[in-house]
DNA sequence: GTTAGCATGTAAGATGTTACATGATTGC
DNA sequence: GCAATCATGTAACATCTTACATGCTAAC
């Protein structure tokens, strides 16, 4: 997966250093998904040798700076990364890592994606809802109170995040997705 | 991690197998957290070495079934772990891996937690609307669109379980978390 | 001059997954 | 009789984190 988000934020900016691949991740996606040194330069070399990205050290001062870019060969790959279904089972996290590079992708193309998704995740929460009525009835309720309220944030997670879909795919506007209510600062 | 939800699955209910740990946790936190049987197993005999469970083999006709009983040791460190903060930059997930577990703890503190946790939510929602704010103003903004939206998709999720906490921290009746609209089957 | 941030990298280990190997039992 | 599910386990590999090692540069 983090060999796809470099090569992406590459494919966004050219002449970035692993220093400054990690600070965009971590800017954009970092509620998200983390991305530790120790696993970026590893990969960077990786994709050098395979040829999706090249390098050029630069001396700025007495510092070495190892700039990146990427290949034709590289945006190649990370297209069909970005068009690839997910594999069955990923969590939403990986869904949203694709969808932070969409504006590489034609837009029908990605408004299509994301009504894919989000017509699992309708499925998905109609089945923890049938779950949750099973568990109404019981008399006993109170002894896994807090059991069954993770079932219940799985259902409210899963409703935030289809009505998210519903105002991205229309590309409608973001701001109507935050009840600008009472944000008092603490 | 694992080690502790399979100390919790045992705290719950004893003379479990291997197989019958899995299947509580897919049916429990399946939503967010996977357990596969090649990380179960090893882990099982880890905590019988360190003593935390016992184990007792039973014949059913060939078949021989391992049954664990989490120990007194096993309970101690278990309830250690919940009451433990978390590690700093867990995901929701790890806590609500907690929270699947807190009718073993005293109510009042399972609250606190609860409190202490919504707490942090907030303050880095409020971050993360501060952040989008600075995007608003942009001209070139349909250029970065799905850029944008993953920060929103953050927004909504956190303000969806900080909803969830209200709720939860209160023992408030978890029905009201789900609009009862409209569950057409499609 | 000293702290915070820039910059690269490695080695050890944690924490899993996937695929394989094996076989019993239950329900249709 | 056959498929689904019950049941245990290992070996190879994937993937990433943590801690260490090193040193420059900008800002105060």
């Amino acid at each position: 997966m983090l060999e796809f988000i470099i090569l992406g934020t590459l494919f966004k900016c050219s002449d970035l250093t692993g220093y400054d691949i990690r600070k965009y991740i971590e800017e954009g996606i970092g509620m998200f998904y983390k991305a530790s040194y120790g696993s970026i330069y590893p990969i960077l070399n990786k994709l050098l040798q395979q040829g999706y990205v090249t390098c050029k050290g630069e001396l700025e001062g007495k510092r070495e700076k190892k700039k990146y870019v990427i290949t034709d060969e590289g945006r190649k790959v990370f297209i069909e990364w970005l068009e690839e279904d997910l594999p069955k089972g990923s969590s939403m996290e990986s869904f949203m890592a694709k969808v932070f590079f969409f504006d590489a992708l034609p837009d029908k193309n990605a408004a299509d994606k994301i009504t894919a998704y989000e017509l699992k995740l309708v499925a998905y929460k109609n089945e923890l809802v049938e779950q949750s009525k099973q568990y109404e009835t019981l008399k006993n309720k109170k002894d896994f109170y807090y059991k069954l309220s993770t079932l219940y944030f799985g259902i409210c997670k899963l409703q935030s995040i289809i009505d998210w879909c519903d105002v991205v795919k229309q590309r409608k506007e973001l701001e109507q997705l935050v009840q600008q209510e009472d944000i008092e600062e603490e």
